[in-house]
RNA sequence: GCACUCGUAGCUCAGUUGGAUAGAGCGCCGGACUUCGAAUCCGUAGGUCGCAGGUUCAAUUCCUGCCGGGUGUACCA
C-alpha cells in the first residue's frame, strides 16, 4: 500500500461516513479499492461506488457524483481535483507535495529496506547441482530464482539463510563409479574432469538402455558407497571435490553466494535417527519389501523411506534434512527452489512431516518454475551454462569494439557484466512457472545491434545514461541532492515526470508483492516500466541539464531517485550494474 | 486413467487478486541523432481473452464440464 493511497483514502472514507454513518468500511478497506484510471490524464486514483450502492439504495454514478461534490467543497482533502466519470470518482492529488515525499523517500539511503520480516528467519534451498555433472542452462532457474529471493527478502529486513543443497549422494553416483571402473581414464579426468565424468554419464546411460545388467552395477557401487566402502568413498571424495571447484567459479561470476553448503551427503548421520523417529510415529508400513507412508487419502503416492535393497531415497534424505534445518535455524519460512516436476515429492515430504506432527510442516514452501524445454543431461544435449556466459560476453565485446574511451580491463569487465545482466534477466524476466525452449538467439537477446527490448542490457543501458546525467550536473553544480522540497518541484509537474513519480512510489509495494508471490519477475516487470518511463522522458525534449538551476536541481533529484531505485532493484535480481557500456 | 500446470495480438508475455474502451515488448511498416549516450525514442496496424455453461450490477479474473500443450504418477533425483 502506497503512502499516497493511505492518504486519498482518509477523506473518501469521511465523505462516506457522511452520507452513510452506519457505512463501516475502514481507511485501510477504502485504500484497496482505489484503483489506477485507465488513463493518467483521469487522475492519480480511482474510487469505484458499486459497493456502497445496495446500503445507499441508489445508482453508483449518482452516489459518485455526490461524494464528488462532497470531497471537492471541502478544502482540507488534499486533492487538486476531484471529478465523477460514471459509478467512479477520480482523484488528482497535490503535485507538489506528492513529488517531494516520494523524490526524497527515494534519495534516502534506506530506500528499498523495509522493516517487514525483522526478526524472522527464512531459509531458502536453491541452485542444488548435481555432482558430477556439468552445470547447465537448467541449473540457471533455480540459482537466479533462489539468489533473487534471498537478496528480496534480506531487503525487506529477514534474517536469510541461504543453502546449496547439492545433489552429492545417491544412486547417480553409483553408475558413475560403475561407468568410470569399466571407461574412466585418468588423463582425461585431470585434464577436464566434468567433460570427462559428463561423458561417462552419457555413455552410461546409452549403454545401459542395451544392457539392464548395468544399472544393478551402479546400484551396487551406491551400496557400497553407503556402506562405507574405503574405494567407493574415495571416488566419491574425488568426484564432489572437482565439481565444487567448477560451480565455484561459476557463482562467482554470477554474484551467487550460499551460507551453507549442505548436500545430501551431509545429512547421511542423521538417516538412521530419522528412520527410527518416522517409525516410531506410526505411520509406515511394509509394501513390497520397501518401508512407506502411504498417503492415499491426500491423493498421493506413498512416500519410500527405505528401499526393498536396504537403501535411502531422496525422500528420506529431505525429511532429515527438513528436520535438520529446522533446528538449526528455527525457521519462520523455508523455501525450496525447485522446478515444478518435482511438485509431488515435495508434497510426499511435507505430507510426511505433517504426519510425524511437526508444527512447521506447513512453513516449508516448494517455489516450482518451468523448465528450459531441449535440453537433457541424460540425451547429452545439455548446454553448459558457462558456454553461455563466455558467448554473451564476446558478443558485448564485438558491440563495445567500435567504442572508445574503454581500457582493456573496462571492456573485460564490462562484456562480463553485460552478459550476465542479460542471461540472469532472461530468466528472470517472465512468471516463473513458464516453461521456455531453449534458444541461443533468444537467450542472448539484446547483445546484438540493432535489437530491442526489454531486457538487461536496456535496464543497464537506461542505468548508465542516468549515472552520466549525474556524472555531468555534479561538474557543473557540485554534491547531488539528497532530498527535494516542495517548492522546488515545479519543473516536475509534467506528465512524464508525474509518471516516474508514482512508479517510484510503488517501488515497497512492489518489493511486497514480489516476496508474497515468491515472484521475482514481479520486481523484473516494475524495473523494465521505470526504465521505460525515463528513456520516454529523456527523449521528449526536456532537458534534464539546463541553465535554469532550479529546473536541473529539480530533474536532477528525480534522475538520482530513477538511479537508484534501479540500481536497486536490478542488483536484487543478480544483474550487475556498470558505470558506463 | 488420475494429479499438478499452462492456454490472452503472428511471436514472447502483462493484466493491480471481480471493475471504466483487455495492455506492453518483439517482429512488420513509417518516422526521430549539429545540444544531456540512438544498446534509445515516437507513430500505424494487429483480439470471438482455448470452447461451453454457471455465480452477479459487473468475469480474462471465481465455480463446473470439455478441448489442447507440458510435467508427474513407489524403490532415479
Amino acid at each position: 500500500m502506497s503512502d499516497s493511497k493511505q492518504l486519498a483514502a482518509a477523506p473518501i472514507r469521511a465523505a462516506i461516513a457522511e452520507l452513510d454513518p452506519s457505512q463501516t468500511l475502514s481507511v485501510d478497506e477504502v485504500a484497496a479499492l482505489l484503483a489506477a484510471p485507465p488513463k493518467p490524464e483521469l487522475g492519480d486514483f480511482a474510487f469505484p461506488c458499486f459497493l456502497l450502492a445496495r446500503a445507499l439504495k441508489q445508482a453508483p454514478p449518482a452516489i459518485a457524483a455526490k461524494l464528488a461534490e462532497q470531497l471537492a467543497a471541502d478544502p482540507n482533502t488534499g486533492f487538486a481535483a476531484v471529478s465523477a466519470l460514471g459509478p467512479y470518482i477520480n482523484l488528482k492529488l497535490d503535485p507538489a507535495a506528492r513529488t517531494a515525499r516520494v523524490v526524497s523517500a527515494a534519495l534516502d539511503p534506506a530506500w528499498g529496506a523495509l522493516p517487514d520480516g525483522s526478526g524472522k528467519t527464512i531459509g531458502i534451498d536453491y541452485s542444488s547441482p548435481n555432482i558430477a555433472k556439468p552445470f547447465g542452462i537448467g541449473h540457471l532457474r533455480s540459482t537466479a530464482i533462489g539468489q533473487a529471493l534471498a537478496n528480496l527478502h534480506r531487503t525487506l529486513g529477514y534474517r536469510v539463510v541461504a543453502i546449496n543443497h547439492l545433489g552429492d549422494w545417491g544412486t547417480q553416483f553409483g553408475k558413475l563409479m560403475a561407468a568410470f571402473e569399466r571407461w574412466g581414464n585418468e588423463e582425461a579426468l585431470l585434464d577436464d574432469p566434468i567433460q570427462h565424468l559428463y561423458d561417462l554419464y552419457v555413455r552410461f546411460h546409452e549403454e545401459a538402455k542395451a544392457n539392464p545388467a548395468l544399472d544393478d552395477e551402479g546400484r551396487g557401487w551406491f551400496r557400497r558407497l553407503e556402506q562405507g566402502d574405503p574405494a567407493a568413498h574415495a571416488y566419491w571424495e574425488r568426484f564432489r571435490a572437482l565439481s565444487l571447484r567448477e560451480f565455484h567459479r561459476i557463482y562467482e561470476r554470477l554474484g551467487v553466494s550460499f551460507d551453507h553448503e549442505w548436500g545430501e551427503a551431509y545429512y547421511n548421520n542423521m538417516l538412521a535417527a530419522l528412520v527410527d523417529d518416522v517409525k516410531a510415529s506410526g505411520i509406515t508400513e511394509e509394501s513390497e519389501g520397501a518401508l512407506v507412508v502411504k498417503l492415499d487419502d491426500l491423493g498421493l503416492p506413498p512416500c519410500l523411506i527405505i528401499k526393498s535393497d536396504g537403501a535411502t531415497l531422496y525422500s528420506t534424505r529431505d525429511l532429515a534434512a527438513a528436520r535438520y534445518r529446522y533446528e538449526q535455524l528455527g525457521f519462520e519460512k523455508f523455501l525450496y527452489v525447485v522446478g515444478h516436476a518435482q511438485a509431488v515429492h515435495f508434497k510426499q515430504v511435507f505430507a510426511v512431516l505433517d504426519r510425524m506432527g511437526y508444527p512447521w510442516a506447513d512453513r516449508c514452501i516448494h517455489v516450482p518454475f518451468g523448465m528450459i524445454l531441449g535440453i537433457s543431461t541424460r540425451k547429452g544435449t545439455l548446454v553448459f551454462l558457462e558456454d553461455i556466459l563466455n558467448r554473451g560476453k564476446e558478443l558485448v565485446r564485438e558491440i563495445m569494439a567500435d567504442r572508445e574511451g574503454f581500457t582493456d580491463a573496462e571492456r573485460e569487465q564490462v562484456s562480463e557484466q553485460v552478459s550476465i545482466g542479460a542471461i540472469v534477466f532472461y530468466d528472470l524476466s517472465r512468471g516463473r512457472i513458464k516453461d521456455y525452449p531453449f534458444e541461443w538467439d533468444a537467450i542472448l537477446r539484446g547483445l546484438r545491434p540493432g535489437e530491442h527490448g526489454p531486457t538487461g542490457p536496456y535496464l543497464q543501458y537506461t542505468h548508465v545514461r542516468l549515472r552520466a546525467l549525474e556524472e555531468k550536473f555534479a561538474e557543473k553544480f557540485g554534491a547531488l541532492p539528497e532530498a527535494l522540497s516542495g517548492e522546488a518541484t515545479e519543473a516536475l509537474h509534467t506528465a512524464d515526470c508525474a509518471h516516474l513519480v508514482a512508479l517510484l512510489e510503488r517501488y515497497p509495494a512492489t518489493l511486497r508483492q514480489a516476496a508474497s508471490e515468491l515472484e521475482p519477475a514481479v520486481i523484473s516487470r516494475f524495473l523494465l516500466e521505470l526504465a521505460e518511463g525515463f528513456n520516454t522522458f529523456y527523449s521528449s525534449g526536456t532537458r534534464v541539464l539546463s541553465d535554469d538551476e532550479a529546473a536541473t536541481r529539480a530533474r536532477i533529484a528525480l534522475v538520482v531517485a530513477v538511479r537508484r531505485t534501479l540500481a536497486h532493484g536490478l542488483t536484487l535480481l543478480g544483474v550487475p550494474c556498470p558505470a558506463r557500456m
